[in-house]
DNA sequence: GTGAAAGCGCTAACAA
DNA sequence: TTGTTAGCGCTTTCAC
């Protein structure tokens, strides 16, 4: 079979414990030693068996990334790649691996998750949702499993670390900034509603008109769900309006992709007869035409944080509960004009 | 500590090696028993230990997705989620976890990935990229690790298993899709120069040219990264040329809108001016103003049989060689006309 | 500074 | 059909 830490032993006349030792580069090892048992590792081609090592430590070194319910839809949408490259990032520093969720349906996932935690595969996860009542994460607080959420998780933040941006600010200043441009008939088409990010953007949205003594209309919110092309009716009624909006706050980049697409369909030409700003800055933002101004949350950023926090956590299970946010910055591009 | 089959076995009147057999529903159980054992491994909320279990039977259930070089970089692109869905959709049904490489350069990718497999933590791998004299598949050839490829290897080809299009035919067919609508001066824009895809792509474009009666210029044949705004030179000599190109074939949706966005500002109209097709048939093909006719190659379903063949080859290390060709489309939209 | 030995939780050969 | 037992390859007390 494999090399395995007693062929090392045997060839370099110590006990498998000092092996172990040298592994873990022990101070308490001579550097004789060691360099005596570095070399035969050489030079039977040792590698240390990771499960090995899980089993008896106790620890996997690996992470579990969950995606929201649909991993496969999920993956469609450029947020989650963005915030993989963090988390990868900040994993491979640690020298954690990664694992994935696979699972399609919400039970499934929940049910993978449980084995992947219970089974000892990974000492944590992190949740790339943050969704209204979620099973998955009440059952992580019910058996101390650690693990951090991206987004507001909607009970309990105080007793999760979590990181997030600052959404209703975000929304705010956004609607501030068109209105700057003396827009006064403002739109917010959101993203599918039961999501947090979108309430408190809409609550953002919503005190910066107040602030500016302008009056909120109901009819200038609306849901579209991203990735269908389906129902444009609700944007459609929005543009037969008696007064229709001259600004678009649109939540999210590919979303945008499609407003600009409809908008295009209603001979509607942006920035010069509307203005349109989006969230999250990816590369859609810049490739559109015209170039989008995008509110750059920083999404590399947000997994990024997400795993270092996690796996500090792993490392330390008394390391407090923390709230990460992620500042933000308009990018100005061109799709948006005075009015 | 946590609870063990041994737990389960005494609670159920049995012994440990019974209660494996039931979690591996052994047919050589009576049901009665099983339903004992089940019972109690509910009562106990009892939840098998993956790692001692992989320990134990020497296989991890867990695949491992390998990033070119730089796994961060490839992210930003949308071949890499959509291929991850595939190989995720096929890793779930067979119940096999799924482990990403999260290096960054390719010698770390190297030690990462090698790791893995010495480490027992995946059982197999699938290389999301076909790069020349790849040390890291001459290792996995050597030492005898299941791996399957997508792409096509640069060596040896008769003897990895891959998942491939027939980029020969996609290039000579989208060339000839162009000539047919009367093109005759058709440009060819890559990506990555050392790419096979990219290669093969190029000799079906030449192959049509050359059928048609067509010289070959290879002054319109032009290599861009992806991803980079800066050298845009080579493009903009192309159109500076006595006589530019009527209609451009790109290999790659990311790459078009880089190419678009360069048109609109040399004032050349998509498709007036400059007929285009791309190829990958992602979202941005169908969003990119105007729409992109694209050649749809099916990623999520090279990243399927990956996977898919992967697993079969891990369960039955006798599996012959294969190789995978995946059929394509060419999706028509609105970026290409009549010259 | 190093060794001996127990044990992590499971599987699988061999017995019965 | 079920039990006994010896590992899987490593870490980690506890000795010395």
């Amino acid at each position: 079979m494999n090399v395995t830490i007693k062929d090392v032993a045997k060839r370099a006349n110590v006990a498998p414990s000092t092996v172990s030792r040298v592994i873990a580069d022990s101070p308490r090892i001579s550097e004789k030693t060691k360099r005596k048992v570095r070399e035969a590792m050489k030079e039977l081609g040792y590698h240390p068996n990771f499960i090995a090592r899980s089993l008896a430590s106790q620890t996997a070194q690996v992470i579990g990334i969950v995606m929201p319910s649909s991993a496969e839809q999920a993956l469609q949408h450029p947020f989650f790649p963005e915030v993989i490259r963090g988390i990868s990032k900040a994993a491979h520093e640690k020298k954690f691996a990664l694992q994935m969720s696979t699972g399609e349906k919400e039970e499934e996932i929940y049910e993978e998750v449980v084995e992947m935690l219970q089974g000892r595969r990974v000492d944590g996860v992190i949740l790339l949702y943050s969704r209204v009542n979620d099973k998955l994460m009440k059952y992580l607080l019910r058996h101390d499993f650690p693990f951090v959420v991206i987004g507001k998780p909607h009970q309990r933040a105080e007793q999760i670390t979590h990181v997030d941006n600052d959404n209703y600010r975000i929304g705010k200043e956004t609607t501030q900034y068109l209105l700057g441009l003396g827009h006064e008939r403002v739109a917010f088409i959101g993203g599918n509603e039961t999501y947090l990010v979108t309430a408190d953007r809409l609550l953002g949205y919503k005190e910066a008109l107040e602030e500016a003594g302008l009056i909120y209309r109901p009819e200038y919110v609306v849901y579209e769900e991203f990735l269908q092309k389906a129902n444009q009716e609700e944007m459609k009624k929005l543009f037969s309006l008696d007064e229709p909006p001259t600004a678009l706050v649109v939540v999210d980049d590919l979303l945008a992709l499609d407003v600009l697409k409809l908008l295009d369909e209603l001979n509607l030409r942006v920035p010069d007869d509307i203005s349109l700003v989006s969230f999250n800055n990816t590369l859609l933002a810049d490739m559109a035409r015209p170039p989008l101004t995008s509110v750059d949350i920083h999404i590399f950023q947000l997994g990024y944080e997400a795993a270092k926090n996690l796996i500090e956590k792993v490392a330390n299970p008394n390391e407090p509960v923390k709230r990460i946010i992620i500042p933000h910055k308009l990018v100005k591009r061109f799709s948006c004009d005075y009015v």
